[in-house]
DNA sequence: CGCTCTGGCGCAACCGCTTACATCATCGAC
DNA sequence: GTCGATGATGTAAGCGGTTGCGCCAGAGCG
């Protein structure tokens, strides 16, 4: 049987049914103090017998808060920003917000209209993975104006005064070279990811690493990725020099896959030969021939940080307070630098 | 300088600006016809330079229509998911529709309370890969009752009158176990996946691949996978039959990248011994150690093809067509199967 | 010249809810 | 017995738009 299409119940409708105001009716639904037990429950029966549901659009209106915040994303297919998408999901609903998600696809123009069109939705706060160059973002501008908080994740631009949560780049460098030293490795190989983000924050770490082992950093085995498939031909590259490396820390987890990959097919063996860890923690890390040694970003908590912060800003009265927050690597030992 | 947030612009502003009535200035942003061409000039010139965006939140309210689209996955990391939800976005941000994506967590009370808030929010349409149970599923009817259109997408359920977009899971089957015919294979297992989506479908393409060529179904030959880790256990307990599988294919990629470790592993050569094929052409499918062979679904044009059977139910005027749309899948052959 | 017709514009009434304040018993206190 | 202080309820005025129709000038027509 096609069900019929009914009109949503109103507060209006309780009222009258209930011979109260309207006003009654929304202080029950909004739990105000100031209405009477009996009447109280006598409402509440009524919602609950129609099964009543706030329209949303309607309050936000009146209440000039609308409880969703946008989220821009560069790319969702990435399973970093779906991992953060997914932690400011379930961090920020129990708190009573929805979420809309735009990509951006990596397109600063596009950033900007989605944007503007999430303000036009009058969001109540902004998380964005920014693809701006800093230069042309009166983008920004035009957030601010509004006074709607926003904090920025994974791309950062220190020369605005704004919330960012991000992981700390040059820790996860760090660690991972830590780790290969730990091992016993002394030539180790970086294959760096993008400059600036996040590729010179682990690229720093890298040598600091070194720097702190008394390692001098041979910069013939410094290689730059240009993309996710690129980690298989800057290792054959690697591969051929002399003295070979004995480890390769790639910028990020398919870099190193694909690094594996070149090493395997040269017939050395990992870990054995050659120790191979990579950044990110990607699900299928260990689906791997070798499973990935790695260093976990906690992707999920730089959501829900994010969650967090844009919240407390959105309940500040006037002065958004701007929170700085790197969020700590932890290293995720597998087989392929036992 | 910290910008001070400004109230910003509406029609009301522009309409005193420029001494014609509210009305007027409305009608120009909607592009109505009855406006003369020299007001209209003169009201767009003010809206530039003011950079008036409209209030989408009142808009919504008066003119019952919010331009909203709520999308409901079960777990947004599935790259699967996540492919279908860029799908979604991309195709319907054009037509001026936004999307509010909500993680069900495959959990079937959650994803009500979700579609209720959704509902809330007034979205004009609904795209669902639910974790209902068909039986429980009053939600389906509350929103029925709202006169919501909906589409579901890769979950079915054919008791249900809505449209449905999905993967052809039997062609997937079919398509990959005729592959690996066709590469001469004869002792075929395959890992089969949850009951009754999309496990069924593929098995029973699988099953008719093999009747088509005159092979006999070796029952011995087919085993649950009960996650996606599981793909390695149930290969090392085929590798161990005699006589020894010529070929697997997974129900997904992670299941099949499970196999090619654990065939590895036991030192047997891909594709040269066992050839492999999965489903679902994940992106990482080319980095594993030998690259997988994959049946692609085409997530992406699933999430197209609901987004604009949605749209178009949210145009129709009273009776809601239902439209059911099987993706066809289409072979993509790598190394796994040379 | 009076008529209808049409293009251009505005009035009024909402959409469903909230904010701020007014009203009105009731009650304990002096 | 009168008074402010409650506590419970209702009133009015929007929030920023849209829908539907009414109004008025001038044009076209007989």
């Amino acid at each position: 049987m096609p069900n019929i299409p009914t009109a949503p119940v109103r507060l209006k409708d309780i009222a009258k049914d209930l011979n109260v105001s309207v006003m009654t009716v929304s202080k029950v639904v909004r739990n105000c103090a100031d209405v009477g037990a009996e009447t109280r429950s006598r409402v509440l029966a009524r919602i609950k017998e129609l099964n009543y549901q706030p329209n949303w659009v309607a309050r936000s209106l009146a209440a000039r808060r609308t409880f969703m915040i946008g989220v821009i994303v560069p790319d969702l297919m990435h399973s970093f920003f779906a991992e953060i998408a997914k932690g400011i999901g379930t961090s920020i609903r129990p708190l009573g917000y929805d979420v809309v998600i735009c990509n951006s696809e990596e397109d600063s123009v596009l950033e900007a209209s989605e944007i503007d069109r999430l303000l036009g939705r009058q969001v109540d706060g902004l998380i964005l993975a920014s693809a701006q160059s800093p230069s042309a973002a009166d983008v920004f501008d035009r957030i601010e104006a509004r006074g709607v908080p926003y904090v920025l994740i994974d791309r950062r631009f220190p020369e605005r005064q704004a919330s960012y949560v991000g992981a700390d780049d040059e820790a996860i460098g760090k660690l991972a070279t830590d780790h290969l030293i730990e091992r016993g490795c002394r030539r180790i190989a970086h294959i760096a990811g993008p400059q600036p983000n996040p590729g010179s924050g682990r690229l720093k770490g890298y040598r600091a690493a070194l720097a702190a082992a008394g390692i001098p950093v041979n910069e013939s085995y410094i290689l730059p990725a240009t993309d996710d498939a690129s980690g298989y031909e800057a290792t054959r590259r690697l591969l051929s020099l002399e003295p070979r490396p004995d480890a390769i820390f790639g910028y990020n987890d398919p870099t190193a896959a694909g690094a594996m990959k070149a090493i395997l097919e040269a017939g050395i063996r990992i870990p054995e030969e050659i120790k191979v860890i990579g950044a990110g923690n990607v699900h299928y890390s260990d689906l791997l021939r070798v499973p990935l040694s790695t260093v976990d970003q906690a992707s999920t908590r730089i959501g829900q940080q994010a969650a967090e912060i844009l919240v407390k800003a959105i309940g500040a009265k006037r002065k958004k307070p701007v929170t700085t927050l790197w969020i700590e690597p932890t290293l995720v030992a597998r087989e392929s630098t036992r």
